[in-house]
DNA sequence: CTGTTAGCGCGTTCAC
DNA sequence: GTGAACGCGCTAACAG
């Protein structure tokens, strides 16, 4: 009955009963006195198994502390069950939101996730190509993050999925809603009786960016009046600081201030109210993105809300269904946002 | 000249020059008029090929577009070249921060990572057992993402170091300095001539929050004071809110709150000033973290600023010299902690 | 219900 | 400097 192993090694003589640090399917085997296929069987829920051979491999499983080797499975089953996840950085809440949807999705549906973050990364291109190597799919939070030769290469041969970035090709993509919400933020600080708005933020920097300009325009066209010209800065916080330096010196004129993000808007504003303005008294400010610190500041950050966490999932979700054989889909997918009235725009919310 | 190939599908006939679904060592080799041990030593840089055969081989993975199987390498090498790392969830920038400098550091080491968080998760074993799989070496963050049954089992199986956790058996552990923090920041509020002061957040709840009390209860002794019991809460934003209205309602007496996490800090110390009480005038916080709103909201919360990146540059460190076989260290590493001033506590900064 | 066997794609001795 | 052949551990037909 004893079954017979083509590998080498451990045979029988290995030590005492439990634990041995390279357990394979066949020492497994051999311990339950089954062979391979019964194993797999049992350990893959496939196939129909007797309740004691179950039972057997099952407990030689437990006392050789088996652990499969996913890289063997997955040679064999032809395909990694893992999904890689390119993040330019990681700081604020915007990338850990969608990280944890991309997670919680990826999870569900059988697939774990390979993270990469390209920022300090010398060789992105090389990443990238490594990071391929090991995952079925991945997803590229915006495009800046992948260069576009490589997302060409890699488009054809493993599903990829741009998340908020520029669409390349026939590459799809998934993004938040940005023009009309950036109108509407837009048009409520005008509503509040500011004419002299300036946009803080670099609409070449980025395609969301870029769209939230656009709406910022837009509102002023609606009500006929000239947008002034953007300030393009960078996302840092040295950044905001600088820009209330300028304010504060006279050198910028605006009684209002929409910030391509919270936090340019936070810093811009607790320098202004350092240096004794009044916001939104004297000037109102406003961001996007909702993070945690604009509820806490006084007078709140009237911001917009994007749907960070079902970005993330909606992305594993197209990963999955593009593994799985499905087709790429042709438009991107676009997804609600929603305005957040608090008091630094004029309301007289907290 | 042609090469004999094994394995099935694809051979000569496969459509046009470029892009082929499936590259395989194979067909690179054939393309090149190689041999598959070729191939494969020009792409680990292994051996020695003439320059022209080198050339030849570039070439032929440029036009098929190459991107090998890591499942195939990883099978054959014996190992992941992958690390594991294990967190509870993803909120504020602590995890973040430290997925940050496990992800850095092991991406300079060559290493992927595979991130797995537990929270949300309905079989948190299972879902380990199935990162085990994948990867050569795990890191955890706090013992409570990991079931000690599991943490056992993989030991022994793999490398595991515990992060900010609770020791166990001969499970490598790393984690930053809290008790001497917790007992000089203490100090400081005390020293301001703050007699009440209460600690809010459930010592029992983390290894790192019982380091904390034992700091808050060792400063009060200094001082020939008697602790106040601590307030044991979850970490909520819901809880800061519940736990400030008990102040209002004059149910809970002090005139200084040392909080586990600046989270905490920040919520009950808003709230209470949205009820007009003045911070720190009546009632001194501190928090601990120095996450962003700290340095944003008015006045300024001081707390305690942690290594957190390096803690996660410091687990891929252990991982990866496990891996490559080193010995498990004995000693809990620790890394120093900061305090940051700001006036929160009383001091004048803003 | 269970065992045999043939690959999965790649690294790696050995010969040449 | 290069090629042939074997094995890594596992899944999946195919027999029985």
């Amino acid at each position: 009955m004893a079954t017979a192993r083509k590998p080498n090694g451990q045979s029988s003589g290995q030590a005492s009963g439990t634990s041995s640090a390279g357990a394979t399917i066949y020492s497994v085997a051999e311990r339950a006195g089954v062979s391979i296929a019964t194993v797999s069987r049992v350990l893959q829920g496939a196939g129909t198994v007797s309740t004691t051979t179950t039972q057997k491999v099952l407990d030689a499983v437990e006392q050789l502390n088996y652990v499969p080797l996913g890289a063997a499975r997955s040679l064999a089953v032809r395909h990694h069950e893992a999904h890689g996840l390119i993040l330019p950085e990681l700081s604020g809440p915007y990338y850990a939101e969608l990280l944890i949807g991309f997670e919680s999705r990826a999870a569900e549906l059988g697939q774990s996730v390979t993270l990469m973050l390209t920022e300090g990364k010398a060789d992105i291109a090389r990443a990238v190509r490594q990071l391929a190597t090991h995952v079925d799919a991945i997803a590229v939070l915006g495009s800046a993050a992948m260069p576009p030769a490589v997302a060409r290469a890699l488009h054809g041969q493993k599903p990829v999925v741009i998340i908020a970035g520029a669409p390349q090709e026939g590459i799809e993509s998934v993004r938040a809603e940005n023009a009309r919400s950036a109108e509407q933020l837009t048009e409520h600080v005008l509503a509040h009786g500011r004419t002299r708005l300036l946009f803080v933020g670099d609409p070449d920097g980025a395609p969301d960016i870029s769209e939230r300009h656009a709406g910022f325009v837009a509102a002023h066209r609606a009500r006929d009046l000239e947008p002034a010209e953007p300030l393009r800065v960078a996302f840092r916080e040295g950044t905001g600081e600088a820009v209330a330096e300028r304010i504060l010196a006279g050198e910028l004129e605006a009684d209002g201030l929409v910030c391509a993000n919270d936090e340019l808007a936070l810093a811009i504003m607790s320098h202004l109210q350092d240096a004794g303005r009044d916001v939104p008294g004297e000037i109102a400010v406003v961001g996007w993105d909702d993070v945690m610190a604009a509820r806490y500041v006084r007078p709140g950050l009237t911001t917009v809300r994007q749907p960070v966490h079902d970005l993330g999932v909606l992305a594993a979700e197209r990963l999955h269904q593009r593994v799985s054989g499905g087709r790429p889909l042709l438009e991107p997918q676009v997804l609600p946002t929603a305005l957040v009235i608090r008091g630094s725009c004029g309301c007289a919310a907290p």
